[in-house]
DNA sequence: GGAATTTGACCCTA
DNA sequence: TAGGGTCAAATTCC
């Protein structure tokens, strides 16, 4: 997968790309379906992986056209936040006595420094420890704050954790800074690295054991299907633990084999780059019943409307 | 008793 | 100046 450049990117050809790649990854879903169908009479001579291992690198191209694009229109075309409302902190400050000067303490970091991923659990492996947690205007949830446990060894790793608006079983979590500490991972999960090269391709490759830091991992998360009978609940609910502790060891049969076991895998990428952009771009991957659904964050699109692109993404 | 969390105050940036 | 990030004392948990 190459790196587009964001500068010969034009407009109409962007999107064209994203048509193709998308397309691409349809169809190959589509040839994935038929041999899972029916494995003895596919006449297809690409195995299963290498199917899937193709509608992945569909989809990844798709979202580094689409980062490439938002990176070229990115913040001038972003309507401000609303700055109107109330303040939440009033009154002037009071200094009590005794109280440190804390001017010049600190920095305002970044947010070109962050990296985001939207997960249905707040736990990542790390161990971090709560400094703070804030209400956030036009937000039901409050925002929590987070710093590796490791700051007075000099980690400078925090995070930043708030339940999503509109679906507030999933948690939209920021990382900021880079693991320094040598900590390992307080439970095992599912992460695996992309090409450290290209972020936006998904790999299956075996985390690396030294490097924790959370940048363009991308985590399966599991949730049920909503349609499961009481037994299929029950006998769900017994093989919950076998299900993922089998995810941990081969997430590529997992994957295969989740349709059948009352899984649906959802693949979130993780993209470095402005907020807006995150919003836009983090992805998941629907394995959904209507399988020719491409599940992108914030907005579910057929992939037969992308003719119409222009109604999808007006903003560009 | 130490570690972790809560919470109000303080201060920086847009 | 409003909103949000961090500090640190107080509180809770183990």
């Amino acid at each position: 997968m190459g790196c587009l450049d964001t500068e010969t990117l034009h407009a109409e050809s962007w999107k064209r790309l994203m048509v193709v790649e998308l397309l691409k990854g349809r169809d190959t879903a589509t040839r994935l379906r038929a041999l899972l169908q029916d494995p003895r009479s596919h006449q297809d001579p690409v195995s299963a992986e290498q199917l899937a291992v193709e509608i992945f690198r569909s989809f990844s191209e798709s979202l580094s056209v689409l980062s490439s694009r938002v990176d070229v229109v990115g913040s001038a075309q972003i309507p401000a936040v609303d700055s109107g409302g109330s303040s939440s902190c009033s009154g002037e400050s009071k200094k009590k006595p005794g109280v440190k000067d804390r001017r010049g303490c600190y920095k305002r970091r970044r947010t070109s420094d962050s990296r985001v991923t939207v997960s249905s659990t707040m736990e990542d492996g790390c161990a971090w420890r709560k400094y703070g947690q804030k209400v956030i205007l036009n937000s039901e949830y409050p925002r929590c704050y987070y710093r590796c446990t490791h700051k007075y060894e000099g980690c400078k790793a925090t995070k930043q954790v708030q339940r999503i608006k509109e679906d507030p079983v999933m948690y939209q979590t920021t990382y900021f800074s880079n693991h320094t500490c040598k900590e390992t991972p307080r439970a095992p999960h599912l992460i695996i690295d992309s090409d450290p090269v290209e972020p936006n391709l998904i790999s299956f490759q075996a985390p690396k054991a030294q490097d924790h830091t959370p940048t363009n991992l991308v985590k399966q998360e599991l949730y049920k299907e909503d349609n499961l009978s009481e037994d299929q609940d029950q006998d769900q609910d017994l093989s919950d633990d076998q299900a993922k502790s089998s995810l941990l060891q081969d997430p590529w049969q997992e994957f295969m084999g989740l349709e059948s076991s009352g899984y649906k895998p959802v693949w979130t990428t993780m993209i470095t780059s402005s907020s807006y952009q995150e919003e836009v771009a983090s992805a998941g991957f629907h394995h959904s019943s209507d399988d020719q659904t491409a599940g992108l964050y914030g907005l579910d699109l057929e992939v037969d409307q992308l003719g119409d692109i222009d109604n999808i993404f007006p903003l560009f």
